[in-house]
DNA sequence: CTGGTCCTTTGGATCGTTCATAGTCGAGCG
DNA sequence: CGCTCGACTATGAACGATCCAAAGGACCAG
């Protein structure tokens, strides 16, 4: 990276083109655009020539015409659904952290776009037909997930963060992370602490996410042969329904402990407990989902199952080079394992 | 938006372009241009028989080909600030997504990088000098603001989020919340619930923004004729040293009431407090800043200063487009208002 | 000395849009 | 009746890069 380029003290003059430098050079423009993009192909003297000119004017090649000519934009966009106030989640922030970070390596920069009313389409189209971006990246799939089958009839390529649910032939590359293996991980660690009432707090039926996530800690209870009846709650993702839910399961079941499909449940479940004086992580177990800043940060910490969202940014954007590379390769879709971070609620 | 185009059926066949539409409404090139950015300059019979053909063929202008040709991308380029695990800062990606809505409304996409290493200028200048971006928005400007005069000297549009400190006669626009008056908001608030004895516990001395939250808590106790002196904490963000700053506060100075420079701090308090076996909002009040996620979820609830981001945004948009416009106008500095958001813990 | 092969370099065309300019048509006026 | 004027429309060039086909040069064998 050349600090002192020509280019820097000239005001409002328009930046370089591949015929100043080749000009510079004393070479065509075309033998400019190959020592960038195909270096090999030029005569090692030559090429350090042009390299030379190129760090002289401080040359950088045009975004709009390279895109106009190639048909890419090395752009990816990505849906920003609307922010839940009351809620815990941070799973997506950190998600976009990541991925951000991951397609810079891979030479792709991340596009945001907003879907605002009830068409959740709205937006795709414009950056489709107007071959603004090259890919998406889908990231709310868990309720039936129009999205999946209106890009793959547009022939729009996708990398979908989240299982295709609907139909497991699914013919697009997706990355997921194994919910059932997560709260597999929290209700073993509580049994490992000696827990046997370990009730669970989940979202409701139509959820194949909660679903996913309560298979975990039904599996492992019945693996012990023990009983899940009765320990078990659906509500909807809000601190207070996690509050009621506790309350109603401690009164009824007596569990001394809790796995939740949430942080956000999770707090909930903390509050009942405070109200009732009894201690988390002491009297009763509490382990939430998706280790938050929340969980993080709240006196005592929160035991979470943490998703590993650096490594799916890594392999969905692994999967989008496989799509957009020549030929096309469809990934497999790919299932991460998350952790438990362990904190003082269990 | 036209829902049955020609152009969703055809597979692997590239977009329309103004060409195809011109063809098949019969007139040129050039007028089907207007008919889409100066549709004024067409007769009205002549206007909807191109707006048929366009919706018939499903056509969209190709970016890259405007891109070009007007020398605009119409993306905003922000660089994400890297996560910090354990603190409750989520404005940044409350402001995002506030951004993402406003920018949509005035034609422009937000594309996201990534600073990664220790020069927060990298990635800036790429875009720039590869015109992938008409302008950028620059958030982190707390510590003698680098990309401020870098990005003047290069000539680049940005406007800022946060004041220019270091010289108040900056020529960039921006748009800042007015910390004191944050502060000011929870202090009053904290003398009419009756409290007299109201401690602050805030950032290291250098950091502009921590003085600013201060001075607002200074100037009403001082106003009041309430003393200040050993009321006050200056620590590093984090939980613990919240935490550790409050129990000094509570054993030499008695305060009944705490308001911190950030939701952070704020739940440091209230650890300390719940292990003295205090109740907050009962026996000592605490007042966070940021109203994140945490204030939100935590039992009780924390009352919080809140920053107007959806009017930051909208303001910020608005400058950006004041700067892109012709002829580009420099819009003046604005210092929005905080609210309070008034929950259990006063 | 000539012809052929291989490697490097070159000029022209092209992507899809907008700018600048020239062209067409009908109406109004002397 | 012809000319000028105004309102639209059509044509070619340009934006800056890459793709394609082909020229130039070095080298070696015949």
């Amino acid at each position: 990276m050349s600090k002192a380029n020509g280019f820097s003290g000239q005001a409002s003059v328009s930046p370089p083109t591949l015929a100043d430098v080749a000009e510079r050079a004393g070479v065509s423009r075309q033998t400019v655009s190959n020592a960038v993009n195909n270096p090999d192909l030029l005569r090692g003297e030559t090429l350090v020539r042009v390299q030379e000119a190129i760090d002289e004017l401080g040359y950088l090649p045009n975004r709009a015409a390279r895109n106009l000519r190639t048909r890419a934009s090395h752009l990816v966009g990505l849906r920003l659904s609307p922010v839940q106030e009351g809620t815990a989640n941070a799973a997506m922030d950190r998600f976009v952290h990541s991925l951000v970070w991951t397609s810079r390596e891979a030479g792709y920069h991340v596009l945001l776009f907003s879907g605002e009313g009830p068409d959740p389409l709205e937006g795709y189209d414009d950056l489709l037909r107007s071959t603004a971006v090259d890919a998406f990246i889908v990231t709310d799939t868990y309720l039936g997930n129009p999205q999946a089958t209106w890009l793959r009839e547009r022939r729009a390529p996708f990398v979908a963060f989240g299982r295709p649910w609907g139909d497991p032939a699914a013919q697009h590359p997706w990355v997921d992370v194994d919910g059932a293996a997560g709260t597999e991980l929290a209700t073993r660690h509580l049994l490992e602490r000696g827990h046997e009432r370990i009730a669970w707090i989940g979202w409701r039926k139509d959820s194949r996410i909660g679903e996913d996530r309560r298979s975990g800690w039904s599996r492992v209870l019945k693996e012990r042969g023990l009983s899940t009846t009765g320990m078990a709650s659906r509500v909807e993702d809000t601190v207070w329904s996690g509050g009621e839910a506790s309350a109603v399961l401690l009164d009824e079941a007596r569990p001394t402990a809790f796995v939740c499909a949430s942080d956000t449940l999770a707090m909930g479940v903390l509050r009942t407990l405070g109200e009732r004086g009894l201690r988390p992580g002491r009297d009763v177990a509490v382990v939430g989902f998706d280790d938050s800043q929340v969980a993080q940060v709240v006196h005592p910490g929160l035991t979470s199952v943490r998703q590993p969202l650096e490594e799916v940014a890594i392999a969905v954007v692994k999967a989008l080079e496989d799509l957009l590379g020549a030929p096309p390769k469809v990934a497999e879709g790919l299932l991460l394992t998350p952790t438990l971070t362990v904190r003082a609620s269990s």
